[in-house]
DNA sequence: AATTTAAATAGGAATTATTCTTAATTGTAT
DNA sequence: ATACAATTAAGAATAATTCCTATTTAAATT
């Protein structure tokens, strides 16, 4: 674990705004997404800064990361306290209600021996619409 | 749900040696791993073969993969009715036991009717070596 | 055992997602 | 207003994966 240089984090307009997309989306947006509604209002913004943003915001815990297949990281804002369902099919992502699942971090924790920081539960199969096809 | 033309598989060499590799492996070896395996028993294989068997293997239900960081996709024999710890500082992955979830996926597909199919929790953190230092 | 045929392979090119590099820009402290 | 370091845009570089094609090979048929 590297001690990292404290840097002072400026505020811009980009990470603002790429935040505010995200709070106010209603889907689980790739980075591609991200970058292109951006370009709505900052026509000449770049990969590059999308990526540090959102690494930035998920260092800061305002958004969160959601690994969900080979070919697609997703994000959201928030940290991950709900877990996702994803259809094979569509490709869609819903969020998912499940019992509480707070102490399994504990078991984890005490039964390997490791600290569990967080976990990401998600669920594959057929989404309603998918199913009547 | 597009209905799939039913081709015959044929046996080879080369997807017989990756099963028996992950089979016999006790790590959850990377795309990049197994290639390297490969070569020390058939120097001429390509990744290409690697990744199509790996597919191929996937949809017999005789493998499964693993998707636990943006960079890195694993891959393990058997279907993933088991979970994993990621420590976050050395990348290790470790077979996780937790008390049962098998009535999760049918709490999922009652509450938001879907059908699941199956789940991949995943747990992040540090793990006991890492802790020490 | 030889022949046939389509599936699988090797090899390498293409694609895609992400990271990196650098000169120019900009937020903020002075 | 000025200075300075953090951030940006632009595009090159990298890495993982997929795709393409001529050749090879498993296995069914003769």
């Amino acid at each position: 674990m590297a001690a990292e240089k404290l840097v002072p984090i400026r505020n811009t307009n980009q990470r603002q705004l790429i935040f505010e997309y995200l709070e106010h989306t209603l889907t689980h947006p790739t980075a591609e997404q991200i970058f292109q509604n951006m370009r709505q209002e900052l026509p000449r913004i770049s990969f590059g800064t999308v990526y540090r943003n959102l690494d930035i915001l998920e260092k800061q815990g305002l958004i969160s990361t959601v690994i969900y297949s080979k070919e697609h990281v997703r994000y959201q804002v928030g940290s991950m306290n709900h877990s996702h369902f994803v259809c094979s099919n569509c490709d869609k992502v819903k969020n998912v209600v499940i019992d509480d699942l707070t102490d399994l971090n504990n078991q984890v924790s005490r039964r390997h021996k490791v600290m569990v920081q967080k976990y990401n539960l998600i669920f594959y199969g057929q989404c309603a619409n998918c199913q009547k096809m």
